[in-house]
DNA sequence: CAATTTTATTCGATTGATATGAATATAACG
DNA sequence: CGTTATATTCATATCAATCGAATAAAATTG
């Protein structure tokens, strides 16, 4: 038996939805029918009740569900097993940019206590130049920031992965363009003075022609989120934020220069006290 | 990830080897070893130290074994959930005929405890015709015996399975071919009185044209084939109990007659009290 | 309750994975 | 040091999984 079945089940279990259990699995509805079609088989048991749209577990199929939880459980710890870093101990500061740590923080803390169980970690999150001051300063051992033009080149820079940065609208204003929704949308802009904000603000300077309605400057990505969601105006984030927040109320349109990106990168003292952890606390960084 | 892989896996570290794994799993040693380098790629591990021949499994190898255990473990209680039989309650009398109880009793156990944990069962071994004149006496609720010319048919009968009967010798004896063997060499003959032993002295009439060395009668499979190892005579007898018994100081022949079967089946009575879990109770013999 | 939307299944084609057998390489054994 | 036992590699064939499009079925809406 193959374990992607029984996580395609317990994705399933959780959002009720086939559809939905595909898009957050990254493959087709097809595929995801395909799989319950062949779990159900092997399992010679009816494990979803189709008189339902969307299909609904029958008690069966929910007890199988409970089991499989423990099947990848019991999974996980033996890959655990071979990803450990043991040499990772002691207690290490972190800090994560704000605009960050919703998406990065929660897979960093899972995996340390996955992988590096003998390491203690304290975090923190701020401003880019904040954090990266205060790894120069010793007061933390790594943080993951934007990089905006140049860094202290005292610090090492690790680039992490790149975003490109798109514009969500209010679905209303989608069919305007983004020319127009300038002209009659204000534009919630993420702060300016911080390294994000500077990308933006370059971006809006470039493509906006300084002909904008009004901007509304705010502090905090969910917050931007759902003023969008609610109407109130449109604006420019990184796209894995505008897809983790948006809903179906929300458009969502590329900037003619596509290649607008913003890059995260996690910073260190290269001969600091830590240096010889940043490879193990980068890994922590993924999968 | 696939769990055959970690089968596979188990069954190299209980046997601490790759060829032996393979024949135990029905498949070809290259498969094993492809399957082996898959789960180290898969995991990013190395588990086996290859400069040892067999490979010899690492720390980190047994470790990840265990954990394997841990998974198909869960896999199997995932799977029961689908198997139960959660009619079958109450108390079942089973009997197996001797030469079948080595083979089918365990399992018979096993998936009895998974399947049907709200049954309990008592057992009895004996002959063929005292067992199922014990079911025809509602002494036994079902039994397994063999087959042999007509039976009682106001029992009902399901066939089990056939086994091939084939000769078993010791090496020594095996390059002079049977009809030189039977003139010097006793012949091992299982109790000629019982459902087996008939058949296995129909065939030596008929093959051995009366012109055998000298017979020893035995009452026991495993003692027989102990004898044929230790090179006291040759024997005729059931292929599985063979191959089970079978060690590379025995040599397997098949009669000429190669379509001599043994029949097993399970004996009921068609309108007792349990008629109803005769099915139930089948299904616990296989898998 | 019919029309429409949402959601899942089926189908054909393509792609990728896995097993096999033969040839090769490597460790173990006498 | 040659031989045997054992595992790996490679090319090939077979089988399974995924995708996209078409279809079917339940849910929702007017």
């Amino acid at each position: 038996m193959q374990t992607h079945l029984l996580k395609t089940l317990l994705k399933i279990s959780q959002v009720q939805s086939f559809a939905l259990a595909a898009e957050h699995l990254n493959m087709t509805l097809s595929a995801v029918s395909m799989q319950m079609k062949n779990l159900e088989e092997q399992l010679d048991a009816s494990l979803f009740d189709r008189k339902f749209r969307p299909p609904k577990l029958t008690p069966l199929g929910l007890a199988v569900a409970e089991k499989a939880q423990a099947v990848v459980d019991a999974e996980q710890k033996l890959m655990d097993l071979c990803h450990r870093i043991d040499h990772l101990t002691g207690r290490y500061r972190v800090g994560f940019v704000s605009t960050a740590s919703a998406r990065l923080l929660p897979s960093f803390l899972t995996n340390a206590l996955r992988r590096a169980p003998d390491a203690k970690f304290d975090f923190e999150t701020g401003l880019s130049e904040q954090l990266e001051e205060k790894v120069f300063n010793g007061q933390l051992d790594a943080a993951v920031i934007t990089v905006s033009g140049q860094t202290d080149d005292r610090l090492k820079v690790d680039v992490l992965l790149e975003e490109r940065l798109v514009f969500a609208a209010p679905k209303s204003l989608g069919p305007l363009g983004l020319k127009a929704m300038m002209l009659v949308a204000p534009f919630l802009h993420f702060m300016p003075s911080t390294g994000i904000g500077k990308l933006i603000a370059q971006e809006m300077a470039r493509s906006g022609d300084g002909m904008m309605h009004s901007k509304l400057v705010l502090d905090n990505v969910e917050a931007i989120m759902e003023c969008v969601k609610e109407g109130v105006g449109f604006t420019l984030l990184p796209e894995p934020d505008v897809m983790r927040l948006a809903d179906n109320k929300v458009a969502i349109m590329y900037p003619e220069d596509s290649g607008l990106m913003r890059q995260l990168a996690l910073v260190t003292l290269p001969d600091g006290p830590t240096a010889s952890s940043t490879e193990a606390l980068k890994s922590l960084l993924f999968d």
